[in-house]
DNA sequence: GTTGAAAGGCTTACTTT
DNA sequence: AAAGTAAGCCTTTCAAC
């Protein structure tokens, strides 16, 4: 991917409801091209959509905990993701390497909630839980590292790079 | 918080680029209406931003890990989440109950750069790490449960029902 | 792939109810 | 708080380099 495609991608994580007009000028390209990068960017599923971040807090839902899950029949098929993904308290569900075999992200209103989403995991998926309450999240969805160039892989420079160090 | 504010909430959190044209017609209001509700929204914190969503696959950086971490001394004073701010592969840092101080979210492009931030986290910040590998992410950043009404039964309070004044 | 221009639609503010 | 109107800007498409 290009400096260009990277600085759009950079622009609209960061604000998602850019316009093409300012996106052009911090770009320095054209409206039209600026708005041609993006819709490619969009059909690649290099963007795959745009969202409101919204506060938990004012949503009501000022409790976030993690919930490692494994089974209690590991001989049994493993579709927990499936079997879970009704419960809309669930915001993550990732398979995980280690001793548990998915690490879910929920949010509740209450630990009454916490106690009821729990059970409903457990019933649904049938496995075991362990769970670890959020006090409070220093910072969230941080918009990725997207500068100049590739990271690790040395596949081409970027326009305008220098040496080939490792960015830091 | 009202019924329309919540609906306007969840159109936004789905589709951060909805016009207001568009939202008005969802939400059966009139646009000037929708407008003065969003900024509202937006004043009192409830939608604190927008943002793109992009495919980290594709930014070139597959690989997600979570970070427990720990430190070495728990007499000194606790500033990891500061301490650890500047590393722009942390996607997120929240401070939990358990036998650890805190998880991180952190998404690299290989595991030699998930070794590299690991000892860059330890050195910046003093403390142990824990890292738990993600094989992958069935969902991730779903939309919060937000229906007609509040989620547990009476006693919740919506926001901006508060008493007395209000800031803004 | 980039640029420039034009038509249509959207945002925003103001006014009215 | 909600609706209507108008001005200005943006989005989107089309043609040209």
């Amino acid at each position: 991917m290009e400096e260009i495609d990277r600085a759009i991608v950079a622009a609209l994580t960061a604000d998602g409801r850019l316009s093409y007009t300012d996106l052009a000028e911090r770009v320095g390209l054209s409206v039209s091209a600026v708005h041609q990068r993006v819709r490619r960017l969009e059909q690649r599923g290099v963007i795959k959509g745009y969202a409101a971040r919204v506060s938990f807090e004012a949503m009501e839902l000022p409790l976030t905990a993690f919930v490692a899950i494994r089974p209690f029949d590991p001989s049994q098929p493993d579709d927990a993701p499936e079997r879970l993904a009704h419960l809309p308290e669930i915001d993550s569900c990732y398979s995980v390497a280690g001793e548990d075999f998915y690490l879910l992200l929920v949010r509740v209103a209450s630990p009454a909630d916490l106690e009821r989403v729990l059970q409903a995991i457990r019933t649904a998926a049938n496995v075991t839980t362990r769970t670890t309450v959020v006090l409070s999240t220093a910072y969230e969805g941080r918009p990725p590292k997207i500068s100049a160039g590739p990271p690790t892989r040395g596949r081409g420079r970027a326009v305008g790079e220098g040496t080939g160090s490792t960015a830091g």
